[in-house]
DNA sequence: TACCCTATTCTTAGTGC
DNA sequence: CGCACTAAGAATAGGGT
């Protein structure tokens, strides 16, 4: 028997199930990396594996570049106008993201995604927003996680007006 | 002639090159589901169509459920340690589009995107950095943009010491 | 526009090394 | 672990409605 009618549930057998992935994980980038070359999108795919901590991301950064080009393209004024506080402390991560990076040197795939999602996130916040459903679950969801670090965030934001050189210089 | 061998470039036609979206769309979707429920791993698609500002996300943001689960058991001590002033920054950011979502009541994908991704943002942040190559290139590319909100957001932090209620409240 | 059809290409399960 | 092979099965280009 060379190939069964695949069934579509969750594979007990660890060995066939990891050589699966992995064969199916490239596919999967393939077709990502097609659908972008032949109808000229942007795509993204983001696997993570439980056995390995860090994702496995697509495309390589390069494929943001056209994000940021648009971000810095826009008239200053609209630029103004997207930079709300929440904006602007978004981009203050990347900053601490990115000194993070330069001092690792060797750096990591996670922080890969992490400047690739957060170009991302600044992006969309310049677009307009539409009406989606779901959104009420992962708001539940969410919920709690947030109001654990708002207390932090509060806390913070009291002791120290200027939250100290993030990061930025070496 | 029913089918011609696919030559992988951008398909120049838009009649075509729109069909064909479609049709992979579907198609890269269901490899990621596939892949997620055959393997158990977590799978994330995006794929921005310019015509189309908001970009398609896979899957519904449920599938982040675990990210927050583990960041909500991980122990208040190592919470703390993440909780660098650039983490919770980015969290008060979702905070603040939590808000503005709440607010919006028929929300956006721009807006699920925004949450899923900085979700995974935030998980990212909680594992240890390895190393990569092509980051050095992302670098470069962030540089400027992040020089430019920079200013911004030390402008910001000299003008108000608390950066003003942030969407927290309504 | 969206769906239906089918020949053909592309993907991949199972296997061996 | 990696790579190679092969045939069954899945995806899809081109066409039609």
């Amino acid at each position: 028997m060379v190939r069964k009618k695949v069934n579509y549930q969750f594979i007990t057998d660890e060995c066939a199930r990891r050589r699966t992935f992995k064969k199916r994980k490239v596919g999967m980038l393939k077709k990502a990396s097609e659908l972008q070359t032949l109808c000229g999108v942007e795509t993204c795919a983001i696997i993570r594996n439980s056995n390995d901590s860090h994702p496995e991301v697509w495309p390589s950064p390069h494929g943001a570049s056209h994000v940021v080009e648009r971000f810095r393209n826009l008239p200053p004024e609209k630029q103004t106008y997207n930079m709300m506080d929440g904006e602007i402390l978004l981009q203050k991560n990347i900053a601490m993201l990115k000194g993070k990076l330069v001092k690792e040197e060797k750096k990591n795939k996670g922080l890969q995604i992490e400047q690739f999602m957060s170009k991302f996130l600044i992006d969309e916040s310049l677009d307009d927003v539409n009406s989606l459903e779901d959104l009420k679950d992962l708001n539940l969801l969410l919920d709690d996680s947030i109001e654990l670090v708002e207390k932090r965030v509060e806390d913070l934001t009291h002791s120290s007006s200027t939250p100290a050189a993030m990061g930025t210089g070496s």
